[in-house]
DNA sequence: CGTCAGATTGATATTCATCAAGATCGGTGG
DNA sequence: CCACCGATCTTGATGAATATCAATCTGACG
């Protein structure tokens, strides 16, 4: 699918858009570009002149520190507009690096400010995109400081899934995700050891499988119940914004 | 100090606002109103018609789980938006409650979105101030994931002191700060015993005071350099946006 | 077959939570 | 003015959660 596609899609998950809207969408210019795995998308520090949409592939969000660990603060797929953020605030305060093979597709900042003065909505569904991820991130903040490891890393994977079956990459309990033990760690803020022992108690009692970068869910309720999941603050609702 | 020309000081440390755009935000209807310490401004799951800016007092975004437990996702103080996420989220995911006494105005979504459509600039102008909430939130998540307790009370009070500064509410080492050390534990995802026993370690290594809602620090940069804090994530800069 | 990244496991140390008990302090009613 | 009260801060003792260090194991792949 093309990026285009994609964002209007994404976008239409949330609010109705006006032909003329989707026209506007189809239009903008994109330059896409591949990524291989590790690979820098966006350098923390840098001021990018365009905005990069997620094709496909898992990219991240990370922050470094000087003794070499690293946060991931979000995790992105097929359809996000990872890198909204650069638009406004100019100076790249943190990076954006492939966790797997990406494709992306990158809009100048010029042809995305001229969107927002000519279609204010648009502008306001884009508004949209970055407050949802702050909504994301307060939940994961949730997960970090009142969520035992174990409700943390299944709180994780039920919002995964949840965003991929709207972009239709997951479906009866099954979704590829090819993230390293180490990435879930670096998410989490937990070491790497006790991911491992934590993810192999949740393969136990939730007859989870997570094998060769699939994972597969025997029953989704059972999951969103043990770490009191609620889609809610995805938005995936139609409204008028 | 009025709503609007809080919230103009506040846009005018990122940018340069023209004659007109001031005006424009002077105009804003504001409806004021005070809140007691501990009172709801916001309640989690509403579907506010109105968006509220902080004009004096401390406010805080809070996610309630299951068994009691609360999670403080962000800390607000005088100038601050607070509620611009409700203006596209539509439902609230997170509560906003009152730290301290405070005083709170009040403006119409309908306003706002009208702003937003008359004033492409200052619309992005409003975006930006919730992505650095966004970049807060970042930098929150890396002390909680990935710096000691310790460093990340440090990160804290460099980071509230730099906000209170920019605003006119701290100035020599000094600033007003009238939050409990549950509310402080709570936000920083520890147990208030943790802080306590934390916060007298840092007493005691970098000659800080915290006494009667009112921190005095001896050297902020002694403060920053052992939290590695770097102020950049707030954009206290000028730049067309 | 060797290599390398990632997963797994064991042993041990550290950080942090929990429970329980004072201590301090501002405010309030008598 | 004083006794009391509730909220907050403080401290101690103990246990649980998590990190760290060090091997070993597995599987993909040249």
């Amino acid at each position: 699918m093309t990026a285009s596609e994609l964002l209007i899609r994404t976008l239409m998950v949330r609010d109705k858009l006006s032909a003329e809207e989707i026209e506007a969408l189809r239009a903008l210019p994109v330059r896409e570009r591949a990524f291989g795995r590790g690979e820098a998308i966006v350098e923390a520090g840098s001021e990018p002149r365009e905005s990069c949409l997620l094709i496909s592939g898992f990219a991240g969000r990370e922050v470094l520190l000087d003794d070499g660990g690293r946060q991931i603060t979000a995790l992105h797929i097929a359809g996000d507009f990872v890198d909204l953020h650069a638009l406004m605030l100019k100076v790249m305060d943190h990076g954006v690096v492939a966790l797997s093979d990406c494709s992306c597709a990158f809009v100048q900042h010029t042809a995305l400010v001229q969107l927002t003065s000519t279609h204010p909505h648009l502008s306001r569904m884009l508004w949209l995109l970055t407050l949802i991820d702050s909504a994301v991130q307060r939940q994961w903040m949730t997960s970090m400081g009142r969520r035992s490891a174990l409700e943390q890393i299944a709180h994780l994977i039920c919002e995964l899934y949840t965003r991929m079956e709207i972009v239709g990459l997951a479906r009866g309990g099954q979704m590829s995700a090819p993230l390293t033990q180490t990435v879930l760690a670096d998410a989490l803020g937990l070491s790497d050891v006790h991911i491992n022992r934590t993810l192999k108690a949740l393969r136990q009692i939730s007859s989870l499988t997570w094998k060769a970068g699939v994972i597969s869910i025997a029953s989704f309720d059972a999951l969103a119940e043990l770490c009191d999941f609620d889609p809610g603050y995805l938005n995936l609702v139609q409204r008028p914004r």
